[in-house]
DNA sequence: TTGTTTGTTCGTTAATACCGCACATTGTGC
DNA sequence: GCACAATGTGCGGTATTAACGAACAAACAA
């Protein structure tokens, strides 16, 4: 594990909150010394991996990232972007294509609903596993290990009154999930939220993804889960072999 | 510059022509020992910059870099959506959005033309600045010595019988940009491509950006590019006092 | 003005990360 | 099926490297 490449995530990730950040401010939030920081900072902008404003000396995330960010999963994302027309088409709801990064799954692609009243998630997002449809699907369907490793490192939290946050609970509704073979979320994360996900299987039964269906509880009716369910499912069995 | 970031750049920047490498085939793009290579890929792997194909072994750019991207002028991109929607929709052919990086410019965020043939361009395009409308219009009112510098460093080439690619051809093009107030890209990029484009200028006259409408040429008539070009320019104005 | 920020630079030193070598494993041509 | 040639990976010595602390210029506040 090489230091220097290690501060720049850390220094990349402080922009999660801010967007725009002195060299004094950096420093403080990954603890290093104005200098260590100015020279990695520098380095990272020449580089194109940051920007400097001019006028205010402050820093931000530069366009290299954005250039590079386009390129992560470029097939993938052509792949699943026709499936995700159809979903919204057929489903009427916003379909969300999200991969696992470590402990938490990041939102890949989206297709939006037409509706007025609609879930609007963020491309790039990055969500805990346990509080999300597609973050359960997957963790469902990993090997016993690595879920055990997971849900370990899961810092619960109740979103709602309905969030499954202990590992009990969390636990039973995987083994639900497994067995019904796609995932609900009843409003778990978010009043008024409801949401179906199944996994993306490779041939080893490795889920590599998800995808979900997200609408306004009040359209989200039982009879409109079962469809979901079933479209979800066939898609992602289209995409499992698409995405080898 | 600290030596194991600009190599981390060198290493993630393998990935333009290959989505998936492996540790020797990096290596030997970058001139790095195989072991020197491998402690850098397996740390950026840990940091998800990279990510590991775990059947192949091969190597491909990770989530977290997608993750980054999507943070990238995230306001400008906001405020940009909007507008292009409304030029889309007057002027029927696709809008783009760009922002220079170094001697390129980077194509930010688009929305397409309605008809069946239309300019489709990719987010994340990284392309010389000679050559596209949207450049030169940046270039020509960049400061002159950064101007100098920039053309100083390009590497002309011609992609049409049309493209500016001398240095004195271009001056005077950009001369005539200046004066008319937006560029004008004749099928100098690609045949039966034409694209009018202006930049975004900020307080202090420096371009920061700049949008362009392109369509086939056929429908390029002289009126529609009169129509393109003061649509742009009042859009470049609105945007200009935006993004600040 | 004075005081306190800011971003930036420089030289020393200790720690760091590079290299060369060796190993395990896969796959491939003979 | 066997040897060969790739691959990805691990380990220690060493010299380069990049971190630190102090000090600078400049901007802003009191």
């Amino acid at each position: 594990m090489i230091q220097s490449i290690e501060r720049v995530a850390n220094i990349l990730n402080c922009f999660d909150q801010d967007s725009k950040l002195g060299i004094t401010q950096i420093s403080k939030k990954v603890g290093l010394t104005k200098s260590t920081t100015f020279g990695i900072v520098s380095t990272l902008t020449k580089l194109g991996f940051l920007e400097q404003d001019k006028s205010t000396g402050l820093y931000m995330l530069g366009l290299e990232l954005f250039r590079l960010g386009n390129k992560v999963d470029a097939e993938g994302r052509t792949v699943i972007s026709r499936e995700l027309e159809s979903l919204v088409e057929n489903l009427g709801e916003t379909i969300n294509y999200v991969r696992r990064q470590g402990n938490n799954v990041i939102y890949i692609a989206k297709k939006e609903s037409p509706h007025s009243m609609r879930i609007s998630t963020t491309v790039g997002m990055s969500l805990p596993m346990y509080c999300t449809g597609v973050g359960k699907a997957i963790l469902a369907y990993l090997p016993q290990e690595e879920q055990d490793e997971l849900i370990a490192a899961t810092d619960f939290r109740n979103l709602t009154d309905n969030t499954h946050a202990s590992e009990a609970t969390l636990r039973s509704e995987l083994k639900k999930i497994r067995s019904q073979g796609f995932a609900l979320d009843s409003e778990e994360m978010e009043y008024g939220l409801t949401c179906v996900a199944v996994p993306i299987l490779n041939p080893q039964n490795y889920p590599i993804a998800a995808i979900s269906c997200s609408g306004p509880s009040i359209r989200m009716t039982p009879e409109k889960i079962a469809v979901c369910q079933n479209e979800l499912r066939s898609s992602a069995a289209r995409l499992a072999s698409m995405l080898s």
